[in-house]
DNA sequence: TATGAATGAGTCTTCATTCAT
DNA sequence: AATGAATGAAGACTCATTCAT
């Protein structure tokens, strides 16, 4: 029942895509519920009614913005890697860049990391489409390790673990914690956990 | 400025406890944007007016409830442990309980734990309120683990895998994955971290 | 941080002017804190969101009218007179036309005079608007008089007592007052006033 | 139909009067439409269902303040003359104590005297006290001057431009203005105007 | 005589969305 | 394809007043 169309002309394929860029950045910055819609359509230098021609609804540009962007934001550690085969040999180098890529983006990107995973809690639709991210980051991350039965889990382990010792050192910064060490710990872990995949 | 009260009488506590009550509970399972203090005041079967005698806002009923309910729904595990001193022998029984326990929290009150997290990235009071309920949780756990120069490290780290796999396991349900491996996975790594803390 | 914003197709125009008009009336009418916004709207046939388009609040309707029709409220008087000069003959004749005019025009716009004193007393932007009004209204009626060194510290005691002794006969009504004495004391006083302000 | 009763008890009394005294303070520092009954009960050391024993509402409280203290506040002149009979002697020396007066009283109680003027556009019964009040006023001054068949209404034009002038030099502070001689015009004027009144 | 808890109608204000042009 | 004016339902919050005790 909603009747919205795609954009034809150049010019109008760029302002829908203004729409997505522009309106997603200012919700990550200021928080989906803090910024409506007239701004966004201000700040787009476009109309109001204009939203409602490419878009459903408000969620829908987030959605829009998600699709495109969460990945880079979520998971930054994905384009740290060429080709370049994992072995026993490089991966605590690699880990140790993995984990300050991903310090380093979710540094940078604090505000919408936050609003990410709050908007993701919060709709299904979003939900899933993280879930989506998650799964694509660990095939393509897969690509890079040793074959190995699961090694499918063991590299969505991996993700996680990395992650959540960023999310500790970035955002809780509880004071008395040897965040050293657990980065340490974390690492140690991780590479025991890979050790019976490396070929011979 | 504003101008909350704490209520004296024994029948005003009650109601002031019904409207965090009925108020969380509504805000959990509806989702907190989606919850007017209307409907809290009705549900309650309170006036509107009383409610912000009591409260300075709508946040500060769920900061209240996040207060009084957000250990028991984001760490179930605490409940679990007596006195017991955790040995090389008795763990891995008892990490299986704090994962089924963890598992069967987080099924019944999906919807808070999903509200909760949201809020947490949104507000930062929340956010604070839940990194010492963390913390709390951590030094709780502490007590039952052998002495050891890092061991709240690694107890920090226990948690946030435990909870981590069983997000993974109710939440996300990529199919293709074999949970039951990433569970065992999960143990294991867990169990090689503590394994140089035993005493003896 | 308040986002209004300026009418441009002519129908708008009107609108705006409408709420400005009848907003206006309705507040020096019924009293400025007996009338809600939204009753303005339904009164100019707007919505009440478009109130909020175009003003910031209740106070910027007031506002709007004051700057617009307080003058005619207040100074009547100024309207009386063209090019004519004043001089020792014609000015007992002009002076009477203006308490005559005065006391027209207050017993007509009894309540709005009222509603725009006491805001005027409340709201210090208000009464900026009207120590302008009143300096304007000076500067006005100085044209048609003769030269001196203090014709206008002259003129504004001139409009003030007008201005005392029209309230004293509408609004206060003593029993046992002579006001027609009254009037012609103060005739006298300011016909002394101006005495040596003549040339020759 | 209101049902308030008068307090018998002292200590009842003196709970009345202090609602009286610390509200009409209060009214009259922070705006009549800023305090509320809450506020004044608190301030006044009372329960708010107190108030509504000795308070037919709210507006009751300003009024009953105003009856005690507007004279005091609006006419400070009055407590200047003893018995001393004015003559064209000491007239001079005594009005201009009597601006001196008014202006350190007015200077002093510009927010109360903001108010209460206020107040009594809003409220026809409180206008109609300040009207009794202007009228004893005149009354109490009239004493004091030598008898003339209108000299009522001549004490009445001399206090409202001596009120007026005060206006003029505490609240407008028009810049270009010369107050020194408006007050000395002022002056002129008025000793003109009963100079037909003293006797021989 | 006094309390203060409780009420709930009423106010301002916002904003996603629609629609005439 | 685009505009931006207009809507109006919905929300947060206040406060004079009542009432049970």
């Amino acid at each position: 029942m909603p009747n919205i169309r795609e954009p034809i002309k150049e010019s109008s394929k760029e302002k829908k895509q203004r729409i997505i860029d522009i309106g997603f950045k200012l919700m990550c910055d200021k928080g989906y519920h803090n910024v409506s819609c007239v701004d966004i359509a201000t700040a787009a230098h476009v109309s109001t009614g204009l939203i409602y021609q490419y878009f459903n609804d408000k969620l829908d540009i987030f959605t829009s913005g998600t699709k495109l962007y969460a990945q880079k934001i979520m998971f930054p550690m994905l384009e740290l890697l060429g080709n370049e085969k994992i072995t026993r040999e490089n991966f605590d180098k690699i880990l140790r860049e993995m984990i300050k890529k991903t310090l380093d983006a979710h540094t940078l990107t604090k505000n919408a990391h936050k609003e990410l995973m709050s908007m993701s809690c919060l709709d299904n639709h979003l939900f899933q489409i993280f879930n989506l991210n998650e799964e694509e980051a660990t095939e393509k991350l897969l690509l890079n390790f040793p074959h190995h039965p699961h090694i499918k889990e063991k590299v969505h382990l991996l993700i996680n673990m990395v992650d959540n010792l960023c999310h500790e050192i970035i955002y809780h910064q509880h004071p008395g914690y040897d965040y050293e060490y657990m980065q340490e710990e974390t690492i140690k872990l991780i590479e025991y956990m890979l050790e019976d995949t490396y070929e011979n």
